[in-house]
This record gives structure tokens, C-alpha cells and sequence, in this order.
DNA sequence: CTGAAAGCGCTAACAC
DNA sequence: GTGTTAGCGCTTTCAG
């Protein structure tokens, strides 16, 4: 009653690791380590396995081996919203982001686990690691969330943060250089004959502080006087900082330069600007920070601050892998650049 | 020797469903069902042990509550890539689709699962699906894989692909009407005056082939014959696709207009157009395809057929959630629409 | 309403 | 070398 040929695949579809044992005629244990590459299994014993498992369509179920093994070889890319969960994930700088993280982790042979998290509830770190669904964590953007991420650092190494670095900051933490990118900034534009320079940008976030910082910075540098009514907060999409950037033009304030915050706000200055009939560079000169792609294709191709992305998701990883490892790896300062684009002069 | 006081926290940051029963004082069932949320425990009860766990940042394991409940509350979005791992995913159309995924995913209280997958090796998409990771599949492109997917689709219900509608396709699919936009675009230029179109873009994949076949269309109803050395095959990115065109460029054929594959082919083709000091559009007329963000900035703005992201990501997301729910949802077409801007008039 | 017990599919001591 | 066995941490019958 015990015919070999009927010991085949059954409910179509959700072979286990027994099936291909009996179809074997081997212990669970046996396929387990020859499927593992064990050599303890003779090569000839390892390969017929594998074979049967392979025309069979057998695959070792993850969610078995995650809770066996307590890991899930994969990492948790996770993009703080700091408002509603209607936010999208549209920002071209995220997306650029994510892609880069996505191949460095896929390099190791680790899966993306994408987390968008609105950060307005407690706990929500906390969270995301007792869930268990990843080894570690790269955390896109630091929000406002500085305190909550030292809470957890002291606790969870297996976290990389992408972000300003801060005074008594414990977690890692990876970023360029936000200061020197705003100084860099302005002394270009004052290079260029510039001297009513306005700051376009966010508040809330340390990033978007120290750029503001480093803009402070370079204006006195070039012995020039601050002027708070130059400072103007944005959102940080595209649409909303155009509107902030409009209204902030029929205020009537004069400038004759723009340092935004980012490229996504550069370019939105460029397009209200446009709009209310000013040329750039010709009546305003304009200087993003980022250089994602759209930055080179933009009109006027976008003078801008570069951060280099490759390199900072490759650091990410880096460090993440080898705090994964018990390591206590420490934060790096990414190096940033002027590009000279024809926004600026 | 029983002090509940002491009865606290073991092992920092591995609780367990054990532990919180412990300290409320009931057994893991009621624990279980009061994280559930389930009525059958008197709410005061279920407040309570809701209360402890979250004091003690308890969150129920994901790997043991998929492997239990053999779901995993998660979509496997994955990207193939045709050639070798080394491919980066950087192409702005995959990542603006990602983030539009992700929405959609993370709006239905489910985890996105990133996955790149080099197409190359027999078994891949069986694969992902053996190994239970995720509880649904959204294939961004079909790459050269039509058969494969067709022969997936007859055992494995809960996938969705984005791409073209092809004789015989037994997989659900959600893709723009190709052949629509290509006819589109052409009529548009023809109707600008132009009679040498050439047609840049790859040519191995589905939805290039239609394009194509939208681009012949539409010379055909315009009565112009179809000039094989108009046909340039290119790569998929930029740079490559720059490099292409210039030698295309260098050739000498005659064209007073390109109806590209894609944006990025578009741009790239603005780019080598440019380098050789003709103009766009006076010399030369360029229509794309897609309507990347980058299309609105580029210089000169890109004339495109547009697909629209949002709805085809809503469209899969939805087709999917219905498939998982057992329903035979069938393919989609999405309308596309000619968006005329600087690069073409 | 609550608890005991079975089992999801796998890995790795620990025997033999 | 290979098999037996004991869990990984959870959900859910089934009994009470």
C-alpha cells in the first residue's frame, strides 16, 4: 500500500520540507541540511535532494525558518511621516534613497522590508522592532524624533539613522554636512555678486537647522547682516513650497538670491518665481541641496549642494551590517559639494 | 516565594506572549485574545492586559504569528531585472511606481516587501512564492518573462503584473494602452509639421514592441512610410541610451523628430541632441513616454503620453486584495494621454 | 468567559 | 552520517 509513485506532491502548491523527506526517502533533518549545503550529507545525497526539491518547486518556508532561526534576513527601511498617514511617498529624494538602499541591501542578499511610519504616536520604534520582521533597521530622515531614537538606541544597535548629526545624539547616525553645505552655498552666491539672499526651507527638522545655521554662517562670513525677513519656512513638497514661495513674492521683500533647503524647494522657488515674471538666474539666483537627478535636467539646470547618495546609503549598510554583528559601529559625517548648474550664474 | 513584584521584564527587549500572561496574572490564550481585541474577553480585562503589554513595549512576534496564521500581512513588490545583479534600480519611473505601491499598500495596513530579482534564472518567480514571505505579488514590468508568468498564473492567483496586454495572457496585468500612446504621439508630431520620426527605445520587452507598433500605426495613418533606419534600439537608462543616440546622431540619417520609448530615453536623446548643437525643438521635435516628475522640469519641458502612476498603482493594489480574497479579478487598461509641452512645438 | 493542548514548518542539539 | 526530538512564539479549537 506503500507505492513510491503516488508519493508525490500534494495540495498542489504547499509542499513542506516532510514531503520532499518521504519523496526522498530520507529524515526531515537529512533534506533540512542537505538543502543548507551541509556537508556533513554526502555531496551525491545533497545534490538528489536537491534535485527532487527543485522539480518539485520546493522552497524552505521563511516564516518557519524566521521563527526557528529568530533573524529573517532582511532589513527595515523605514520613512518617518511626520504628519497624517495620507502623506505619499513622492519626495524624489526618498525615492533616489530608497533605491540605493534597496541595492546595497539586495548586495548582501538581504530583503527590504519598506516601512512607512507615521511618527505623531508613541512608541512607534518600539514597535517596529518587538514585531520581529527585521534584523535591522535604516531609518530615512530623523523627523523630529531625536529623543525617541536615543530612548532606543540604548537598548537596539541594529540601527542606522539618516540624518543631522546632534549634540548627545546615541544612535548612528550618517549624514552629510549640513553646516559646511549652507556656508558653501552662500559664499557662492556671494561670489556671484549676491548680497539679499533669502533661506527657503523647513524648521522643524535638525537637518533643515543646520542648513539654516550654516547659511547664518556664511552671511557673516561675507559680513552680512542677517535679515529674519529673508528667512522664509516651507513645507516640504513641491506644491505646497511653491504656494509658501508665491505668497512670500507679493509680500514685495527684495532679494536678488535663494538658498532652499533642498532641490525639491529650489526648484519650487524657480517655478513661483517664473511665474511672478523674475528670470533666474537673472533677477535671482537659485541654489538647491541634494543634486537628485531632476537637478541636472531642470531649466535652468539647478546649481546645488550634492550629497552623495551612493555613498551615504553604502555607509548606511556598512555600519548597519557590522552593528548587526555585535560591532558598535559610529557615525560618519558624508562629505558635500557645490555643483555649479546655470541657476546660479 | 511567588512575589509578583519580581515577576517583571526577563531578558530586556525579548518578551513574549508568556511573560505578559505572567503578569496579568491569566494564561496565553487570554493574553492572545485580548491583543486581538477579541470580545469574547470583558473589556476591562482586555484594557488591562493591553495596558502591560504596552508598558513593557510587548508586540506580538511576527514570525510566530505568521507561521501560525500562514499569512504574513505583507505584499512582495518586486523588480526584475533583466541583466546582471549588478543593475541598479534607478530608473525614475520603477521608483516613482514603488512609491506609489507603497502608498497604496501601506494605506491597507499591509508591509511592502522589495524584492530585485535578476529574471535570468529559471525558478525565480516560484521561488518567491514558495518561500511564503509575502501574501501577494505586484511584478513591476514583465520584462521577457510572459511565458514565465503565464505558467505561475494557472496555480498561483494572488499576482499582478504591470505591463502589457498580450495574446494569450493567462496572468492579470494592468498596464496603458501602448499602442494607443505610440499612435498618439506620432499623430501629434506629424500634425507639427514633422515627417522624419525616428523611434528610439528598446525593443526586447512587451510594452516597447507596442509602443512600436503605435509609432508605425501611426505613420501609416498618416501616410508615411516606414523607414527602418528611423528604428533605434537603445538601452534603458540614460547614460547608455545618450551614448547610443549620439552614435545614431554621428550616422548622419536625416529626422526632424524622435518619439521615444520612454522619458528617460527622451531626456537621454535631448541630452546627445543638445551636445551636437541641434535644437529641440526647432531642429528636432521629442516626444516621450510616461510622464516622469522629471518631465515638467526638464529643459525644454517634455511633450509625453502620460500614464497615470496613481491609478495604475491603485488599480493593482486593488485587482490584487480582490484576487487574495479569492476573486478572479481580470486585467485592466489604463487610458493614456498625449501632455504637450516645450520639447515638440 | 478562560485555559490546556495541538500544531504552523523548520533547525539543531543530541543520540545512535 | 542520519534520525529523533525539542522547541522557536503564536492562534485556536476544544473542554470546562
Amino acid at each position: 500500500m506503500d507505492n513510491p509513485d503516488i508519493v508525490e506532491a500534494p495540495e498542489r502548491g504547499r509542499l513542506k520540507m516532510a514531503d520532499i523527506a518521504r519523496m526522498a526517502g530520507v529524515s526531515i533533518s537529512t533534506v533540512s541540511r542537505a538543502l543548507a549545503g551541509n556537508p556533513l550529507i554526502p555531496k551525491a545525497l545533497r545534490d538528489q535532494i536537491v534535485e527532487i526539491a527543485q522539480t518539485h518547486g520546493y522552497v524552505v518556508n521563511q516564516s518557519a525558518r524566521n521563527l526557528r532561526l529568530r533573524k529573517t534576513d532582511t532589513i527595515g527601511v523605514v520613512i518617518p511621516v511626520a504628519h497624517e498617514a495620507g502623506q505619499l511617498i513622492s519626495d524624489p529624494f526618498f525615492l533616489e534613497m530608497i533605491g540605493r538602499l534597496a541595492d546595497e541591501i539586495t548586495r548582501r542578499d538581504y530583503s527590504v522590508l519598506l516601512n512607512k511610519v507615521v511618527v505623531t504616536e508613541a512608541g512607534w520604534l518600539e514597535r517596529i522592532i518587538q514585531s520581529h520582521r527585521a534584523d535591522g533597521l535604516v531609518l530615512i530622515g530623523q523627523s523630529t524624533q531625536h529623543a525617541a531614537l536615543n530612548a532606543v538606541a540604548d537598548v537596539y544597535k541594529p540601527m542606522v539613522v539618516w540624518g543631522a548629526r546632534l549634540p548627545g545624539q546615541r544612535y548612528c547616525a550618517v549624514g552629510s554636512d549640513n553646516v559646511e553645505g549652507g556656508r558653501l552655498a552662500v559664499a557662492h552666491l556671494v561670489g556671484a555678486g549676491r548680497a539679499r539672499i533669502a533661506f527657503l526651507g523647513p524648521v522643524d527638522a535638525p537637518e533643515a537647522a543646520q542648513r539654516f545655521e550654516g547659511y547664518k554662517k556664511g552671511l557673516a562670513e561675507a559680513g552680512i547682516a542677517f535679515d529674519p525677513a529673508l528667512a522664509v519656512p516651507t513645507p516640504y513638497t513641491l506644491e505646497e513650497a511653491q504656494r509658501t514661495v508665491a505668497a512670500f513674492l507679493s509680500a514685495g521683500v527684495a532679494f536678488d538670491a535663494v538658498f532652499a533647503f533642498s532641490d525639491v524647494v529650489a526648484l519650487a522657488a524657480i517655478g513661483a518665481l517664473t511665474e511672478a515674471g523674475r528670470i533666474v538666474p537673472g533677477d535671482v539666483a537659485v541654489v538647491g541641496f541634494d543634486d537628485i537627478v531632476l537637478a541636472r535636467h531642470s531649466a535652468p539646470p539647478l546649481t546645488t549642494v550634492r550629497q552623495d547618495l551612493a555613498f551615504g546609503a553604502r555607509a548606511m549598510v556598512d555600519l548597519l551590517f557590522r552593528r548587526m554583528a555585535g560591532e558598535d559601529a559610529a557615525s560618519t559625517l558624508a562629505p558635500v559639494e557645490l555643483v555649479v548648474r546655470g541657476s546660479s550664474v
